[in-house]
DNA sequence: TCTATATATACGGATAAACAGATATATTCC
DNA sequence: GGAATATATCTGTTTATCCGTATATATAGA
């Protein structure tokens, strides 16, 4: 029951469904979200480490940067499929998908 | 946004999720669920209160008793089915299904 | 080893949730 | 209208969550 009131949880924050839904195309390093959304750099994290211990993200290190990605794990696929159909309702996640289009060319420049 | 969030919230705590798991079998009314889940009124009441702001839950009264059951929002269907796939993993909303099939005996004898 | 950059975690304050127990409201029956 | 029952809400307390700032850790390169 617990692992499952986790995953609620986590996915209870608008900020968390923001980061998971920049996720959605593909994975991003830490300052990639930071700047998509915005936000603060201990604010991100600390939001990816309880996605992380929820179960719904992973991440693999790449020198200095840490990967983010969605769980490749298949029992959180329904969840992720739910989350794919809220970005469609919600104006702030279609925002959000746009900054990410845009901001990646500079990311793939760096 | 806040719609979403406030949706998760609901789901995100063990007391709602056995509400939600009893409700899968068609409505109940309060004092139903107080015996089937063995919790006290007030609590039961509080919790029922909440998943009724979320959308998820709706309510008739008949009487003296008021009946809760799942929302027939078809918005709502995909979270609803995920719970109820949720039932097989979780002993302690088996064990509740159980018990609500026992206290059925007496609820229909009134 | 020293420095710069990226990321993670610790700390303290503000806000929201959860709980049990007490009280209020609503309905039915007499 | 008064009593009995079912349900909802209020109260005070405890616990969890979120945030920004500050600090710690990790890696790469000079």
């Amino acid at each position: 029951m617990k692992t499952i009131t986790k995953i609620y949880k986590a996915l209870s924050d608008g900020t968390r469904l923001r980061i998971l839904n920049v996720l959605h195309d593909g994975e991003l390093c830490v300052c990639n979200i930071m700047d998509v959304l915005e936000m603060g750099q201990s604010k991100v994290s600390r939001h990816l480490t309880y996605l992380k211990n929820a179960g719904l993200v992973q991440d693999r290190r790449k020198g200095v940067w840490v990967y983010y990605f969605l769980s490749k794990n298949k029992s959180y696929l329904p969840l992720i499929k739910c989350l794919k159909e809220l970005r469609k309702d919600v104006k702030e996640l279609r925002s959000d998908a746009k900054r990410l289009a845009k901001s990646k060319v500079k990311v793939e420049c760096r």
